[in-house]
DNA sequence: TAATTGACATACAGTGTGTATGTCAATTAT
DNA sequence: ATAATTGACATACACACTGTATGTCAATTA
């Protein structure tokens, strides 16, 4: 509202978006903040002041990826008719997104080394709390630790197909293949 | 044999040993080479010679941690009967390794931002390649590439397991469930 | 015994993070 | 309306670390 605060908003979300860009095409290690803020006509004051240091930018990052991951995500399933359906489905989205060199290299490569376990769980807990919510109504004789366990087995399953596409010579083949597998395997893991 | 050449295997050796320690208690970026070397009372001047630069260090540490891996689940397989019992135990020898530090922080975590996929998939491949193995004789009738994704994403899946087993507050308590979690997976996912 | 190789040390340059301090405009108070 | 104050961001500095270029001396070889 305020012109103070507007722009404090304005220069939060450059910073945001350019590191993006260079995480994204020059990791965690690769990235020179002195360049990242000239890029968007700052300096290194800046963003220390927004993000108290280098990790704290590549987490607000991570968070960031991982709500509009969510989100697609959860946008993918409601249009789907049966739990199973929408497992799958969301399967194949996630493999989709693994193609963007953004979460490859983010979220698939960096940021296990980068984060503390903690800060990984939280922001990897929407997408494994999902699963988990969606394996308790198709499986509901099963215990709560079973579903949750069984949904970091599918999310690590899925997450190192997602890597095998990146790493892979043909993206679109082996998305394919990735995709077939998947549902193979997902079909056979949920109960008929 | 010469004295000369026992020598410099010594050095090696023991800078080896000593970035397993160091790499696995400070990760990879948090671990510096100036105090690496003089845990083993020597010089950056010896590491660069023997390996490069630092990757080059992190990359001879990771094969080396691999290839023990590799030999400790290929002995286990060795014992059992069916490639079903086969791979249900290999997947609980390889969840028992994830509870050691050295496996968690440099294979688990770091290897993968540090290492460029090309060195990575070539350290992984001996783990990915035995799975492959064991459902081509357990799935004679699949394609030989179907089993090598299936081999990823089973791997995948029990990596994320190690990963959540890693992070837990009991970590005891933790392997139980995934090692049930795993059998119950795995005798799914393997055709009967 | 002289020549040479090479394992390792030393010295230096460059880059990057983090922090302490400064500045000036926008807000708030009187 | 003007003075006081906050805080968003810039500037400057200290420190740590990697990588490389060069030096040295013992072990090998001729």
């Amino acid at each position: 509202m305020t012109t103070r605060s507007s722009m404090m908003e304005k220069t939060r979300s450059e910073l945001l978006a350019q590191a993006r860009v260079l995480f994204a095409s020059k990791g965690f290690a690769g990235t020179a903040l002195e360049e990242l803020t000239a890029d968007v006509g700052l300096t290194r004051g800046a963003l220390y002041h927004h993000f108290g240091n280098k990790k704290g930018l590549f987490y607000a990052v991570v968070q960031q990826l991982d709500s509009e991951m969510d989100l697609r995500l959860r946008d993918i399933e409601r249009s789907e008719t049966s739990p199973q359906q929408a497992l799958l489905k969301r399967a194949e989205t996630y493999l989709d997104m693994a193609t963007e060199p953004e979460i490859q290299r983010i979220i698939l490569r960096d940021a296990q080394s980068v984060l503390e376990p903690e800060q990984l769980k939280k922001a990897a807990s929407g997408c494994v709390a999902s699963i988990t919510q969606l394996l308790s109504v198709i499986a509901p004789q099963q215990s709560s630790q079973a579903h949750k366990t069984s949904a970091q087995f599918i999310n690590g399953g899925l997450t190192s197909l997602a890597l095998w596409i990146a790493n892979h010579q043909v993206p679109d083949q082996a998305v394919d293949d990735a995709k077939r597998t998947a549902y193979e395997l997902l079909n056979r893991i949920m109960p008929a």
